[in-house]
DNA sequence: TTAGGGTTAG
């Protein structure tokens, strides 16, 4: 196949220059249309990756799938099977941990799927399990069961009355997370008081981050807040500065500046800012177009003796690119001049971005030259912005040569990257691709690359739109072996895809599930559902899946749960 | 470790 293409010098290609030139367009005839050319490196790709090949030799024009016509690639069913528990790879920082054998995972995840109802009754059921506990197997547990509390904890509760086994400080706030991601406040407060009980008072600023992390989260902004006035006198953290910056940033993340700006009165006297928690309010002001706050919060950091830095500039830079304002953007980079700082690659990540969402795809891969003569240096979010551009402008062979080249550019992957060229990738309809990709991310080297619950969502969302319902199996239980928790969004993605597919009954089976584990459902969802059970003509499913909801509303109404 | 992603579509 390869010995069809013709291959010819690149003359005028759009990529910057540097990229282009060791770089050929390769044609063929089986592609007459030039959408089909590839720019590949010949110099130093005398083989072309086999996911190139692949990439030409699938005609993407047969875009057209037929009704559950299905297809998984072989290699990837076989791949998820020779996987399982392969992964213990970089899981235990602690090291010196005993190595588990690779089958406890699997009976644990055997016990705990049998009983979801309530973490009394999983502790009761894994009275059978004879596997023996470690730190890492209880954090892979916690990892797998993220959006479960109830399996979560009731494991959590049976690992600690085992014999020669005591939970470490890692341990706990792990479950803690667990449990404010679930938003089981009540039982996380419980958690972090039997923590401070043990021997070695394992609270920490970590602990406590968490908290104030979930707490906000869930829009319980003065709860978060209240939890660092008191921390020091009720849990012996020390409330320094460090830690003032921790819940700043935690109330700013989930968009409360008001309250972070009134802690930072509050706390003024008494804890001493740093130039951090000044970048962290400018940008919270920022973020929230409160342009004139922000100044101000600028002028009041100088007052303080500290210099903006980058940092400081870069939040004024964003800000005005969200609204699309490049003039004033031009502005603070001439003020950053003149100030003696130098835009970095975050600086001009944010700038090219902008400009490709805003669609001037020339000027955005202009800030890539820009950055190139300034002698800063891309990183994999840069790459992975890049990417992500020319992937939507309808560039993606450009993209895809980018992911290939930033390794020879001495810039290595990583899951954003990853995903963002599988988006890309699914988007242009090279489903085959794709799932390659998601192959090569259990491939890399130094496990920075473990799938996420992004990873799958556009995978999970094509097989719904396809009716891929085999390749469907093969990627949920590729997720369970990289102990990726289905989330509340990846419900939603679930149901509402299937619905529109007309899978209804696989729909009702992810509803149930989410249902269990204490997920509530938006009307809207419930609504599509039980409107498609209707006109299926499947009056008890239809039933049934209204007598579920009717019962969380009763039981769950005051309970602020993630809402599916 | 204070600044950078995407999601989501009728």
């Amino acid at each position: 196949m390869l010995a069809k293409l013709r291959i010819s010098k690149l003359v005028s290609y759009t990529l910057p220059r540097r990229v282009c030139e060791r770089r050929f367009l390769v044609t063929s005839n089986a592609f007459p249309n030039s959408e089909e050319s590839l720019v590949v490196d010949a110099a130093e790709s005398p083989e072309l990756p086999s996911w190139i090949k692949d990439f030409i030799s699938n005609k993407p024009s047969s875009n057209s799938v037929s009704d559950d016509e299905d297809f998984v690639i072989p290699s990837l069913a076989s791949w998820v099977e020779s996987q399982k528990f392969s992964r213990s790879r970089g899981e235990v920082s602690s090291g010196n941990v005993a190595e588990k054998s690779p089958e406890d995972i699997d009976r644990v995840c055997e016990f705990l799927n049998k009983k979801d109802s309530s973490h009394e009754d999983v502790v009761k059921e894994l009275s059978g399990c004879d596997v023996v506990v470690s730190e890492s197997l209880v954090l892979q547990v916690l990892r797998r069961f993220s959006n479960g509390w109830n399996q979560a904890y009731g494991f959590f509760m049976w690992a600690n009355s085992q014999t020669g086994y005591v939970h470490s400080s890692q341990a706990y706030n792990a479950m803690v997370d667990v449990l404010g991601k679930c938003r089981n406040f009540e039982l996380m407060w419980r958690l972090v008081d039997e923590m401070k009980k043990t021997e070695s008072g394992l609270v920490t600023l970590d602990t406590m981050s968490k908290v104030m992390r979930r707490l906000a989260k869930s829009g319980k902004y003065n709860e978060a807040v209240d939890a660092f006035l008191e921390m020091e006198k009720s849990y012996g953290v020390k409330a320094d500065s460090f830690a003032m910056n921790s819940l700043m940033d935690a109330l700013v993340k989930e968009n409360s500046i008001e309250h972070a700006h009134e802690a930072f009165l509050k706390l003024f006297d008494t804890i001493k800012p740093d130039s951090r928690t000044f970048n962290i309010l400018i940008h919270g002001f920022c973020k929230a177009r409160k342009f004139d706050d922000a100044r101000t919060m600028m002028e009041l950091m100088k007052v303080a003796e500290f210099a903006p830095d980058v940092v400081t500039y870069t939040s004024f830079v964003e800000a005005y690119c969200r609204e699309g304002d490049f003039r004033r953007v031009d502005e603070i980079l001439e003020e950053m001049r003149e100030s003696g700082i130098k835009p970095n690659v975050v600086t001009y990540t944010i700038v090219m971005h902008s400009l490709g969402k805003a669609r001037q795809v020339a000027e955005a891969l202009g800030v890539y030259e820009k950055m190139k003569e300034d002698e800063c240096v891309p990183d994999a979010k840069f790459y992975s912005s890049l990417i992500h551009i020319l992937s939507k402008t309808g560039r993606f062979k450009d993209a895809a040569e980018i992911f290939e080249d930033m390794t020879k550019q001495g810039v290595s992957r990583d899951v954003l990257v990853y995903n963002t060229m599988i988006s890309a990738a699914v988007r242009h309809s090279q489903d085959e691709m794709a799932l390659r990709l998601l192959k090569m991310m259990g491939e890399e080297e130094g496990g920075l690359c473990s799938p996420n619950v992004e990873t799958y969502a556009p995978l999970l969302k094509m097989c719904c739109h396809k009716k891929k319902m085999k390749l469907l199996g093969v990627l949920l239980h590729h997720m369970v072996k990289n102990d990726v928790s289905i989330d509340v969004s990846t419900y939603i993605l679930l149901i509402r895809g299937l619905c529109v597919s007309g899978k209804v009954e696989e729909a009702c089976l992810f509803f149930e599930e989410a249902m269990r584990k204490g997920m509530v459902p938006r009307e809207s969802t419930c609504k599509m559902l039980v409107d498609e059970l209707e006109k299926k003509g499947m009056g008890e499913a239809k039933l049934k899946i209204q007598s579920l909801v009717q019962f969380s509303v009763m039981t769950k109404s005051h309970s602020p749960l993630p809402v599916m």
